[in-house]
DNA sequence: GGATGTGAATGCATTCACAGCA
DNA sequence: TGCTGTGAATGCATTCACATCC
């Protein structure tokens, strides 16, 4: 990576720089060549501002007057995200979720290869899925060391999901994508990030709730 | 809802509240009564105050020198959260994931009624999966109507997202679950929650590549 | 002219620290 | 004493506004 004091960059820039990427390729399909802050944002619903600021923490790849080159964008944003390279992946739980998840076919476009899916039941271990073969548990630590694996997908149980994480991380394991619903407690050298479907769904039951209320019963000033 | 002035909640509030409810549950599993706002945050990372400060928002519902009660807690959060209700959903595109998730059990432990699920494919209307006929798009403003429902999951491909979420809404929907990698535009009713797997993965390997370089390489003071 | 990059100003969210209650 | 609820203080993130450059 090429900038900066990259420990104090905001979270909030980080997670835009995704949707940016998602928009530029987007214009990219269209042809589009260059790009200026107000039409990446507006299309995003963020100012101006707010994209100039995110991208100058990266360096300045902007030019004044004219805006910025969709594809070199592209390009040194994968590059700063680190998805410009390959990134090899266990899958952990094959239920429903992680079926799906083997078919996911975005995976392989952001240069992610899943190198194998494990399961504790012995019914599950020995099918092949979406051409994944599905290994016992008991494989996992030296199949994360043959593939150099720093990635891995939790689609386990919650009442399992901490030991399995744990043993993911001594494994050699630096960034977990966790679907079980708990708060996993490992080391800060390994990354975590939650995907909880139910907890969104709340978060939508809540302003759904909220909007019907300050709409139309009483309103407050 | 019993709280005054509900539109200025910070959104990370609302995000942790759902974090609180989940703990909670774990607490009343092991038969714990009540639980200070130390326990309550540790486990999940947050400090003592910030879980007071959260909870204060919508009431005053602790007991000093004692702590919450886990029940009444319980059931305080899911009122305000909306979820004390029940909610009549749609799932709208069968692919992999709109597959997954209508097998999900999650869905009912939260009072969501899954009503129909759709798609524009004709090869997949008319088959049943986990219980739910699927049926042609052409139904959905009827089903909506029937069924009075508020909240839909959204697993279609980017390129239709757009022109589905607006034919929601036009039937009804105020809340809408999207799992397309798109940016919805819609009317400020509608709450909007975005599960994007790809951005998450991306975030994952971005924090993997700051964590290998800041401890290995290079430090910045 | 048109758009970037960036210090300064604003606006939020988190943390502190303590009064008050059981 | 132990813990809540909350104004005050701090710390971040966003927005403003303008100097700068093509």
């Amino acid at each position: 990576m090429d900038f900066v004091r990259p420990e104090l960059i905001p979270d909030p820039t980080v997670r835009r720089l995704s949707l940016y990427l998602r928009q530029l390729e987007q214009l990219q399909k269209n042809a589009q060549l260059t790009v200026n802050s107000k039409q990446l944002g507006g299309s995003l619903g963020l100012t101006d501002a707010q994209v100039r600021k995110d991208l100058a923490y990266f360096g300045t790849f902007g030019h004044p007057g004219v805006g910025y080159n969709v594809l070199e964008l592209i390009s040194r944003i994968k590059r700063i995200l680190g998805t410009d390279k390959a990134w090899n992946v266990v899958l952990v739980g094959v239920g429903y979720l992680g079926k799906a998840l083997l078919s996911y076919a975005g995976f392989a476009a952001k240069g992610m290869q899943l190198v194998a899916a494990f399961d504790s039941d012995p019914e599950k271990v020995g099918q092949v899925l979406s051409g994944h073969e599905v290994l016992p548990m008991t494989h996992i630590a030296e199949i994360i060391n043959r593939h150099e694996c720093r990635l891995a997908i939790l689609t386990v149980p919650a009442d399992v999901a901490q030991d399995v994480a744990t043993d993911l991380v001594h494994a050699g394991i630096r960034g977990i994508l966790n679907f079980s619903p708990t708060s996993l407690t490992v080391p800060p050298t390994v990354a975590v990030q939650a995907v909880d479907v139910a907890l969104q769904l709340e978060q939508l039951t809540f302003q759904v709730s909220l909007n019907s209320m300050t709409r139309s019963g009483v309103r407050h000033p």
